[in-house]
DNA sequence: CGCGTTTCTTACCATACATCAATGCGTAAC
DNA sequence: GTTACGCATTGATGTATGGTAAGAAACGCG
């Protein structure tokens, strides 16, 4: 259950056979059906998530009750609300799954073993950290000025594979607009024969 | 020229004055008068910055010729174009001075230099980024669904002291509106007298 | 398979915000 | 002091996107 995870590490950590074993001890690792919660939006959250296999997601709800899909994550990708699981805020966030996945609970403990076994391990979190502020950046560049339509470019280009993977719903909802706006979009893109 | 960074530093990261010293060698400070351009998009961006006094902006430029404001900077906090500084990109930032300033350059040498000194500057570098992240986070959630309002009340409330400090038309940027239409919030707000 | 539910599409109209243009005001330059 | 420029405001008009409602298609489940 933890070869994805290991294999992760390995590429992107430099985190030898040995090392593995010793910070991999003790972790939790759920077969999560889709439409499982993982965290719900109030509790503090408590750990963050890997995504062996499968896709999550996490989503606020605003006062109207409308969904705002803040991040994906697909396989091999981190998942969390990191300002609960560091500043134990109850979290604002809803982290669901979109199809059923396969998730390694990572608690504080793990960081501080994780931490003080290996200081790769805290280079390869900071590179983390400093992936999540470029995507971020991008994101909000992108809302802060473009079109419908070049959100929806953008997003194809950058996650070619999960286009197919998630509803539309969804994805208008990470691009901030509504499905039918999505799919006047995809109609206009289709008019001008764009080859998805 | 130090003694804000170093009063910030000992408040954030239980750094002592010794230590301090030992970071703090070889450190660059300018000041950098209103107007004046720190990063040009397109270079390399080689430092963080760290606003000892004065204020500063990131913003992109997008095709249209359009001005986008990605951050301000007043007092204590930094900026940059951390992809371009981690990942030796081009910056697509640009990052100027909206008031005259006074600036630490603070280099990958100094980093590495402060995280070697003093283990208690990782940490607080983390705690940096986690920040960062959880204020992108908030800003992504206003973007996808807050109205022109609502985002400018929350820019009110996040940055009450420097609300007066930038013009008008730069908050509009920030918030992903024309000045135009910022007139016309405001000019609402008033009307159901809005004490700000 | 068949039935219900969810998702996607399409049409019509509503609205928030953008754009364009004109005016006024304050500050800096000469 | 006068001129000039940047910034804020206001009004008229345009446009992208939202809201609502309906039907079609896809999906899930007994």
């Amino acid at each position: 259950m933890l070869t994805a995870f290991k294999q992760y590490l390995q590429r992107n950590a430099q985190i030898s056979d040995q090392q593995f074993d010793l910070i991999a001890e003790g972790l939790t690792v759920k077969e999560v059906p889709k439409k499982t919660v993982l965290l719900f939006s109030g509790e503090i959250c408590s750990h963050v998530f890997f995504v062996s296999k499968g896709l999550l997601r996490a989503y606020t709800v605003d006062g109207t009750g409308k969904e705002h899909i803040i991040q994906f994550a697909p396989e091999d990708w981190w998942i969390s609300d990191r300002d609960s699981f560091y500043c134990h805020q109850p979290s604002i966030f809803t982290i669901d799954a979109i199809e059923d996945s396969i998730v390694i609970y990572l608690d504080h403990s793990f960081f501080e073993k994780a931490a003080a076994l290996t200081p790769e391990f805290n280079n390869f979190n900071l590179k983390s950290l400093h992936n999540a502020i470029r995507y971020m950046q991008r994101r909000i560049n992108l809302l802060l000025g473009a079109t419908a339509e070049e959100r929806y470019l953008d997003f194809i280009r950058l996650y070619p594979n999960l286009t197919l993977r998630i509803p539309q719903w969804m994805i208008a909802s990470y691009l901030g607009i509504t499905p039918e706006s999505l799919s006047r979009v995809r109609k206009e893109l289709a008019h001008k024969n764009f080859k998805p």
